[in-house]
DNA sequence: ACAAGAGTTAACCCATCGGTTAATTAACCA
DNA sequence: TGGTTAATTAACCGATGGGTTAACTCTTGT
């Protein structure tokens, strides 16, 4: 694997590790709160693991807060990530397009403004 | 694993794959032709399993042609990606706007149109 | 009818992943 | 100073992932 975006989507393969950026996106904590809610799954070592895999992937920064350790989202992957879909907005952004004549169809209250295109901003780490 | 999120992350977590979906993007593919590139680097059976992942994970679809098995990209399993990245929207934007105000000073030429925020647009299989 | 081409399946190998328990480090507080 | 809390490290284990080779199926072209 190795290369920096596999590390990247791996790092969201898993519903835990997920769930803590979740909680990161509501603003930081320490280990021992995105621990918490998963406790009573699995033990503090595993969860310190997929902490440090959300670290390597860059999705998550810690600093050292007394006998604590203070989490917090590092947008910098997440840009990978938007980066690498840009190249197939085409795709997916049709099916945001169905949905959103969908819901006119159904609920045709007020018109959202139109949907921003985005096309070909940039370019950053093919492959 | 097993959820269909993490089934889809993890079929982007490998170079292979993500080179496969980039030629799909351009077409549709024969297996042979979205092998040829990689017979150097492994074997055809490889290539199928790789294929698999990503058929099981919905981004690709498969037909049937005499001998030929014809591939397709479906837009699908981009949108669970997409969608789930519109929850962290505001981490990768800034970072995207950082860049577009960085390439203004830079390259002040034309103005590109506002990029479009698409906040809320629709919530699905939160998980 | 049958050889060649397209692709899959099966069985196996090794590395990595997600988890465990036990031991360890470090800071605080009483 | 010594106990408690916060978190990490180490050593291990079973399952999965990416790869292999060998054998197989199906379709076509002659």
């Amino acid at each position: 694997m190795s290369d920096t975006l596999s590390q990247t989507f791996a790092a969201l393969a898993d519903p835990t590790r997920r769930a803590m950026l979740a909680r990161l996106a509501r603003g930081e904590a320490h280990v021992s709160d995105l621990a918490r809610p998963f406790l009573n799954k699995m033990s503090l070592p595993a969860v310190t693991k997929h902490i440090k895999v959300l670290e390597k992937a860059g999705f998550v920064t810690k600093s050292v807060d007394a006998q604590y350790r203070r989490c917090e989202l590092n947008p910098e992957a997440f840009v990978d990530v938007a980066d690498w879909m840009e190249e197939y907005r085409k795709y997916w952004e049709e099916s945001f397009d169905r949905l959103e004549e969908y819901l006119k169809t159904v609920a045709p209250k007020k018109t959202r403004p139109k949907a921003g295109r985005r096309k070909n901003v940039r370019k950053r780490k093919t492959q």
